[in-house]
DNA sequence: CGATATGTTGATGGTCCTCAAGACCCGTGG
DNA sequence: CCACGGGTCTTGAGGACCATCAACATATCG
């Protein structure tokens, strides 16, 4: 395995992608470095602020992208306003939908949030010709998919305090990349969105997310500086909590 | 397209191929006459009544399955006995998870089903010849996720008629494969499902999901013979309330 | 024709939503 | 430095919706 294929001149990787996350463990680990150097060609990293708008909701897509750093919250609207997000990308996610023509979902960005962005035609017409890519694509959309599933059994059963919980441990098991499954059994992070995104991934209300979270904090299972950092001493016992 | 790759020996298609839905819209439709052929000889045509469980959640997966006829339920169950039905599966989809050893999720017949069942070796060794079968999964990979997705807005955010209501428009438009989107705007049809497994689906107890079609029935939304036989004479109405 | 599973209807209560007020945070400008 | 203001978050009181418990009705099947 010395000789993977996208290390064969690796000089030639584009600067863009040396650095790049996706670039290993992303879609982009499919495409030899003469790919990488063609696609990078219609390429541009770019960094935005929380809150900007990445594709609307029945909107046409042109562009593709990979999450390098930040948060992406996929979400639906009804027609009176009510919102649920559908969805939480982290780096090095692929975001966008593959043969059609219009989003589904809004793509926003939760947290600060960088991105590589390349026509869809670019990458849709570098699917026909290396396969590799439609197997990168399939693995993440089944784990999407699985993803999604479970998110569904905590939307529909749930209670309020196991749902909070359930939140909270999905962003200290991944919202840091590098640290993997660190098996320290304890987590600090800074929670990525407000108390309006995370009711709105709950399916509750931001009163009840604020009263949830006070009653983890009273518990001790969590402790909060701010409003936005959060410690878990003990991993093993959110968990716990958070499937019943 | 008259010469299109399944059709040129067209007798030599196995006889257990013929008339099968999945080989038209389904995976199978991916592969030419002779892997046809080859997977055939491991395959397997079987009939289960409704309540066969046909994959364990955590259980490891040795088969995969086309549906033929009916409507196979996913589901989770947490440790209390809290469930949650995570997709239901019409003809022609497949059933199954590449990738991974063991499933995530509980496979149940909700109906009576036929199935088409293969070996995963068998399969699996063919999506790396036919890349042709990994754009197919892939599709409707994305499609379960678009399902998944739009369902847990459902779980989120709808009101219990108006899960209901979502539910009833979900099987009014998927369970008769023949009659697609008949622009007849009204459809009659049976429960695939218990109420239980309805009220497993949205999220809610029988009982809220029996009143819930009591009122839609006394509103004349829907019309009710028996337990299982619906008619629904303005579908659009149906999908109005869904909606909110 | 009874036996069991499935479905309906009613009464009551708990969980979470709604509405409302106040506390905290943070950048801006006096 | 502090006052100000808007956004974010917390806390409280009351109410709606759906779950729970219970009884009964209906369907299905030996």
């Amino acid at each position: 395995m010395s000789e993977s294929r996208q290390d064969i001149h690796n000089s030639d990787v584009p600067t863009l992608c040396r650095a790049c996350e996706a670039r290993h463990n992303g879609i982009c680990g499919a495409l030899r470095t003469d790919e990488l150097l063609r696609l990078s060609r219609h390429t541009t990293s770019r960094r935005v602020p929380a809150g900007t708008e990445l594709v609307g909701e029945a909107e046409n897509i042109e562009t593709y992208a990979n999450v390098l750093s930040g948060v992406v919250k996929l979400s639906k609207v009804m027609a009176d306003g009510r919102q649920q997000i559908v969805g939480l990308q982290f780096a090095p996610d692929f975001v966008g939908r593959p043969f059609q023509e219009s989003s589904k979902v809004c793509a926003e960005a939760a947290s600060d949030v960088t991105l590589c962005i390349f026509p869809k035609r670019s990458l849709d017409a570098m699917m026909v010709e290396a396969p590799g890519l439609e197997h990168r694509l399939l693995r993440q959309s089944l784990n999407e998919l699985d993803d999604a599933r479970e998110w569904m059994l905590t939307l529909g059963r749930k209670t309020a305090e196991e749902k909070v919980a359930s939140f909270l441990h999905l962003i200290a098991t991944h919202i840091d990349p590098e640290k993997q499954v660190a098996r320290t059994n304890r987590a600090a992070f800074d929670l990525p969105m407000t108390r309006a995104d995370i009711a709105d991934f709950l399916g509750l209300t931001i009163e009840t997310v604020s009263r949830q979270i006070t009653k983890l904090r009273k518990a001790g299972v969590i402790e909060i500086e701010g409003t936005r950092h959060v410690t878990v001493p003990d991993i093993a016992e959110l968990e716990a909590i958070a499937n019943g």
